[in-house]
DNA sequence: CCTTTTCTGCGAACGGCGTATGCAGTATCT
DNA sequence: AGATACTGCATACGCCGTTCGCAGAAAAGG
């Protein structure tokens, strides 16, 4: 006849009064956790490891987390602390969004193993609660509602990562070419000069764009074009959408690919 | 002194030729670890799991596949097979690409697995390479860098796969609320109620929506925004934007939030 | 104060996983 | 025909997440 012991690790109080000092918090596992995943890789975070590394027995964060994945959830929360919002609440609605997503960003590129832990969990700490209620302030004076807010915000942190992981598999290949990519790249050309993909073809003849540093007004300049798509009131629907933009040129310059 | 045996599985033949006829070929392989998944979800689908519904040896897909994660990528090229391009080709470019993204969505609905098997990895099986073919064809006469289509399309695909996990997500708790969604529920108004949060207090007040035949319309009109916002020639600025929609109406009409 | 209760850290153990390897047999090539 | 290079199969290794029972320590009850 025990009590439920709530399902989410934010609703568990971390110290349940009786028994004797806890020699480590949730704060100081996760760290540990953090350090590991940094260090090594998402893969290296194991029950074992971190307890190890923390001078512990092998299984003894079971006393602390209930499961390897709340773990990971306690490391997440963590490193979205990092985010400061100090500069907001100033400026336009657009500014300050791009505030958070660039700093998101950074935790993203400090960080590189919460691409993959976030990529399935999106897990409610905190600290992403609070991430939460400044993006919802800074849309407050929009004339939308609450729902189209959300989405937005769920949108446009989906598109932050994903130009994020484009961004760090570009460093990557930067230092050393990974196996899989060169793979990769081997297989496409071959299938693309292999015929029957022409338009592949075509995009796949250019070179890598020399100056890497427009990448930040790019980064900047997708996220405007995707919230102002997403938040204008202006009512801009498939219909009266065709036929603007029609062909003009046939594939003008053609820069540079990859695959991402 | 073997050969290098390539990276990829696209790159290996699926038969050296020496040897004796296999029992078995990669799509058969395939076929099975999709139905297992389908079945009882993607963490079912191991290797002597697959291999005994097969009726083979607990290690014997070892003769087929190198590495789980090629059995992954086996089944993720498979079911994006089931894509059709027969509609395609003969629209608007905008069409073309809402018709992939709806066929898209199709598949993952059909494959809820998929979600997770795609978060991290991005395979280029050759059905995805026709895929990448297809949209390419579709975006052929735009007057837009062949880097600037192909991140539209990943944007694209990664909105779709936002969008499509929170169907999935509000289509399970139609049937059975799950464990995790309750508990954030009941964590999320906790805090909310707990104070220093209004804007997500404010947001949390409402009902949800009762009409769901609305979705299908959201769908597209999101990835509508989304696509004439990252691919329209025109340059909406920041700087153009700013003071545009200021402050109008406070939050006029709540009406539904959850978590994602 | 002492007893009782409830927590603590710890180590051993269980079942399952991905993967490597050695074996006997068979289809193809020279 | 003989050599070669593959086939399916079973066993085994190491690691993982997780469970459990133990001895001890801090708080609660009298």
């Amino acid at each position: 006849m025990t009590e439920p012991t709530a399902h989410s690790i934010w609703l568990r109080p971390e110290r349940a009064g009786r028994g004797p000092t806890p020699t480590f918090d949730r704060d100081r596992i996760a760290a540990a956790g953090i350090a590991l995943a940094d260090t090594d890789g998402l893969p290296a975070v194991t029950m074992r490891a971190v307890a190890v590394a923390l001078g512990a027995g092998p299984a003894s964060l079971y006393r602390y987390v209930a499961t390897r994945d709340e773990l990971l959830e306690l490391m997440i929360d963590q490193v979205n602390g990092e985010i400061s919002y100090a500069a907001l609440g100033f400026g336009h609605w657009l500014e300050s969004l791009l505030t958070l997503a660039r700093q998101s960003r950074d935790v993203y590129l400090a960080h590189p193993w919460l691409l993959d832990a976030t990529a399935t969990r999106t897990p409610m700490g905190p600290h992403a609660v609070t991430y939460l209620e400044h993006a919802l302030a800074a849309l407050a004076d929009l004339d939308v509602s609450p729902r189209t807010k959300l989405e937005a915000i769920a949108i446009l942190n989906a598109v932050v990562s994903t130009l994020t992981r484009a961004e760090v598999i570009q460093r990557l290949a930067g230092q050393t070419i990974p196996q899989w990519q060169q793979a990769q790249a081997e297989y496409l050309t071959q299938v693309a000069m292999a015929g029957h993909h022409p338009h592949l073809a075509t995009a796949l003849t250019g070179q890598p764009p020399e100056t890497h540093d427009s990448s930040e007004s790019l980064f900047e300049r997708i996220l405007t074009r995707v919230l102002t798509g997403l938040l204008q009131p202006d009512d801009i629907g498939a219909t009266s959408m065709r036929g603007r933009a029609e062909a003009e040129l046939p594939a003008a310059s053609p820069e540079w690919t990859a695959a991402s």
